[in-house]
DNA sequence: CTGATGTCAGGCGCACTGATATGT
DNA sequence: CACATATCAGTGAGCCTGACATCA
């Protein structure tokens, strides 16, 4: 184990990190859609006819703080959901065209902040940034990024 | 540039990550202070004598904020403050012995999430990770976390 | 006056815990 | 019955903008 880290804690530039990608996010949301949203359909767009409780856990939020996005996503059109047919309880998920619609205009922007944030970045240095926060992810207990998280 | 990530962006991902690490943080936080409070302690202790104002530019937060955490910690005598010899309204701040004890039991807890956080990681691995990170926050318009960022 | 600082007041996005109803 | 899902309600940390007073 090496003795100390040299300036403040890494999880602190993490933190920090994180904050200033919410701020530019929100900037560029000019619909009134919020950050979680966009997370929630974008994990939706990956994964289609997922529960609420089942997007909860891919995104690591209660069911509870999903059912509000989900509610209000539903509410735009940008989703709809239907029961499952085996059991009526479960409300499965999917983006409108609509919705897809708009995801693909964010993914626009999406990229260009991601270009902006890996400025400078080698292909090959931006893959290890990648994996070495999967990886960091992984070691305080979460499900990889695209990981099934199967809980049953 | 390339032309697109496989799965989710990585903003998502480090958003992610970012979330956990506060879960964590908030968990071993037995003593009724909060997280930005820590945070405040470790930047006065690498950098002593900061006006609360300079304190939010380390930190990037707004003064505002950053005043509603210095007022708690001088109340609680984790830190003092005093005005400076050649411009009374500048209020410098230092933490007092209680306040550097305590920080001390605190930074032994945040090494064993960073250690938890890099398990499996080299150390070659963890410098670039930091770096990456720095890099990236920079990239985004953050000063960089150990830098000076003086504005006079 | 301009500019920086400290500070009070209010608001708000976001995620939490608790409780309840429903379906297998 | 236990168990998962969906959802309503309340709560709280954390950061923001606006306004105001003070000092070089």
């Amino acid at each position: 184990v090496p003795p100390e880290p040299a300036g403040p804690p890494l999880s602190y530039a993490i933190t920090r990190l994180a904050r200033q990608i919410r701020r530019k996010l929100s900037d560029l949301q000019v619909h009134d859609l919020t950050g979680p949203d966009v997370i929630a359909m974008l994990t939706l767009d990956h994964e289609s006819g997922l529960s609420n409780a089942e997007l909860a856990r891919r995104c690591f939020v209660t069911p509870q703080s999903m059912n509000e996005v989900v509610l209000e996503l539903e509410r735009r059109e940008l989703l709809t959901r239907a029961p499952d047919p085996s059991n009526q309880r479960i409300l499965r998920a999917e983006l409108t065209p609509a919705g897809k619609e708009l995801l693909k205009s964010w993914e626009g922007r999406i990229n260009a902040l991601e270009d902006a944030l890996l400025e400078g970045f080698s292909e090959a240095e931006a893959r290890r940034l990648r994996k070495s926060i999967e990886h960091a992810a992984k070691n305080l207990g979460l499900p990889t990024s695209t990981g099934n998280g199967r809980t049953s």
